[in-house]
DNA sequence: GGGATCCGACGGTTTACGTCA
DNA sequence: TATGACGTAAACCGTCGGATC
């Protein structure tokens, strides 16, 4: 139920990032290019199934059929192997493992030494072909299905740590960017006033992120007010040195954002 | 080629258990 | 010490997609 409620709450939370990105994402998508892990695919939404996910499946009765088939393992395993699980999650005194003996689900709390033979396992390979997970489950001395189970929900972990680093990261993108913009704004503003006076324009030193307008080949800040038309964004970093600090933003954007507001691009 | 079945993986949920105020 | 809230992790369920027959 928690878990279930985290689940949420992050998803919440990356869409939410997601709707403030999304003006920025041209420069983003470059950015984030060295940021995030890429041992990994990438989480960002494309390939999630279940958005494509059917309520009407056929699989139901194949799952329930399966089901049945795991109860009958899990029970005649049960009579064989508890003994010996909990024997494997001692963990001090009775730790856990003694109690409700119940029909029901008994969960058995895994031993370190358990835990740590599936985790160096899983940082070779997260998940196990049948002969890997037989041979595990021997070594360990568990049910198949347990190892089964710890590699499914230690996946799911996986998946859900990098989603919040994931998040973390984005988030702080859109700090960046947010800065980037109000900074970039304000020299826009700033080069307004210049304009305004030409003679004390004369013995300014140019601002910082002056660049060569693509359409018309003259200072952006004073030649595309001229041509607005001819103002369209290129790509966002056909100007940027390799290696660069600051954070993507095309320059001619927060121009076109001052200068043509009833015109919007196509 | 297309339906039936099997199988593994995944997302979401439930629940046993440990911890802490 | 007892207890209830809360977090964690093992186990479960339903579903999907690929492989095979």
């Amino acid at each position: 139920m928690a878990m279930g409620n985290m689940n949420v709450a992050l998803l919440m939370k990356e869409i939410e990032l997601y709707e403030c990105i999304i003006p920025f994402l041209p420069s983003l998508e470059m950015s984030l290019e060295g940021g995030i892990d890429v041992n990994r695919a990438p989480l960002l939404y494309p390939e999630d199934d279940n958005a494509a996910s059917s309520p009407n499946s056929t699989v139901s009765s194949i799952s329930a059929g399966k089901r049945a088939e795991r109860e009958l393992m899990g029970d005649h395993e049960h009579e064989g192997e508890r003994t010996s699980c909990s024997q494997g999650s001692d963990e001090g005194d009775g730790g856990g493992t003694g109690g409700a003996d119940g029909d029901g689900r008994k969960k058995l709390r895994l031993s370190r030494e358990q835990s740590m033979v599936l985790e160096e396992t899983f940082k070779e390979h997260s998940t196990l072909n049948p002969k890997q997970k037989l041979a595990l489950a021997e070594q360990l001395n568990l049910r198949p299905r347990q190892v089964e189970v710890w590699f499914q929900n230690r996946r799911a972990r996986t998946k859900l740590k990098q989603t919040e680093v994931d998040c973390e990261y984005l988030k702080r993108c859109c700090e960046n960017l947010t800065r980037e913009n109000r900074r970039l704004q304000k020299e826009v503003q700033e080069l307004r006033a210049l304009k305004l006076s030409p003679q004390l324009y004369k013995n300014m030193s140019p601002p910082t992120t002056l660049t060569m307008c693509p359409s018309c080949e003259r200072v952006a800040a004073l030649s595309c007010s001229s041509s607005p038309a001819t103002s369209a964004p290129i790509g966002p970093f056909s100007r940027q040195k390799s290696g660069q600090q600051s954070v993507p933003i095309n320059p001619w954007a927060a121009l076109q954002m001052h200068q043509e507001p009833a015109n919007p691009p196509p």
